[in-house]
DNA sequence: GAGTTTGCTGGGAACACGCTGAGCAGGCCG
DNA sequence: CGGCCTGCTCAGCGTGTTCCCAGCAAACTC
């Protein structure tokens, strides 16, 4: 349902940390995106004359260059390409700052995996306007319910209910996978930071809070599967796209 | 029904238990993969590179590598090579953390064989999508029965059934054996841990809450052969041998 | 038909699972 | 600096699930 975009998109991803690599390199092959990958500055630069990316995934800490210059090489050879950089909590705030700006954007590690592919996808339908149809337009919905991700905001059945991010993030997850049961373990490694290791009880916990918030009317949409996982449905089933 | 794949899989397993390995590689050849099996990280490196799986069924507790390693040096030298990797139910779950994002699965030992089988084809159909064919939906059916993988969501006649995980499972099995003649013994052997040592009263049990539960109505689907075990089919199904 | 074997199912105990209220820490904002 | 929101943990409770057992029913044997 969200694997066939129209041409899968060319993703050049960058980071020197083999797991890393792997992760993103993994979750966005599934996510639907072509991907290409690169360790090092240089590798980049050359990986991306070949490979002629749509956009690219940077980590800012390289051991050879700097991930600013990086974006820079990059862009004197393919004009007006699209960089998410990765970027650590507390590091290099400022420079990263008018980034967003640029139509660039960044997530700081420890990302979630849905916080990376979220930001890709938003990038790439700024980023390509022309005639390009907005099929996916940023807003998800099931039954009553709606989440715009531009607007950040949820409704239940027209009305506006405030979330955490946390809870909204969990919620987008839900809808991206409606009528699919998901795990507690896929939610926390797709919802939470890679590297979050608390116990999965977390999401009992988010889940309880998105039922009080957005699940008090019938139908009810969340469900228990024990045992299993969690999905979001109409009681009554299912309707083939 | 989905015993022939297009092309058999091919599958490397890779634990360094004998009995372990050796119930694995015959139950997979006997579910219609090809089968390679290694005892060692080392032995499974080598053996990749002549064998060429699809996918890889690996320990993580191994006598000379770690799983994790093993599973990178895979990896370096055959790109998106999928694998299930087999774990004790208490260890490393924070380095399992991750995985499930990644493409990987994981299943903890002790698993029931149908876990194992499943979880294969899961990730075969997953991360095979391009232009093969997406005969196997994910939906089982037999009669006006339905079995939804995805949704973990059962159908009598459309009507949702909800089903405990083990009787989903038992379900599962006799419907992919459907018109068929499973065993208790069987049924113990595929549906159950490997090492559940109860006895094959258990399962009489639990046919008998699926019976309840599915099969009030009529046709009744679930028949007895007594001395046997038991069978899904409709009645006119062929008469008495 | 009587005895024996096999299978069915209700009852029940132990356990696992999931839900939620309470509470604490850290960050943000006035 | 104080209050509020958010993220997260914890523990208690209720309930679902698993499994065993025992008594009964059905079927098969001779």
């Amino acid at each position: 349902m969200n694997i066939d975009e129209p041409r899968s998109a060319k993703v050049l991803v960058v980071d020197d940390e083999p797991n890393i690599l792997e992760l993103l390199s993994a979750t966005l092959r599934l996510s639907g995106f072509e991907v290409g990958v690169a360790d090092t500055g240089a590798a980049a630069v050359s990986a991306a004359r070949e490979f002629q990316p749509d956009i690219v995934v940077l980590d800012v800490m390289l051991p050879d260059l700097d991930g600013f210059t990086v974006a820079r090489q990059l862009r004197s050879a393919q004009e007006r390409l699209p960089v998410l950089f990765l970027t650590a909590r507390d590091a290099v705030q400022d420079r990263i700052a008018g980034l967003t700006a640029g139509g660039d954007d960044y997530v700081t590690k420890p990302f979630s995996l849905e916080e990376v592919v979220l930001r890709l996808r938003a990038i790439l339908r700024r980023t390509r306007p022309p005639g390009a149809e907005a099929v996916d337009d940023g807003v998800l919905s099931y039954a009553d319910l709606e989440l715009d991700e531009e607007g950040h905001e949820v409704r239940r059945a027209g009305e506006p209910v405030p979330l955490s991010p946390t809870e909204f993030n969990l919620l987008r997850y839900l809808l991206i996978n409606a009528e699919k049961v998901v795990s507690k373990e896929q939610i926390l490694d797709r919802v939470w930071d890679y590297n979050f290791d608390g116990s999965s009880r977390i999401v009992e916990s988010y889940i309880s809070y998105l039922r009080r918030k957005i699940d008090r009317r019938e139908p009810s949409l969340i469900h228990t599967i024990r045992g299993v996982g969690y999905t979001l449905r109409t009681p009554r089933g299912r309707g083939r796209s």
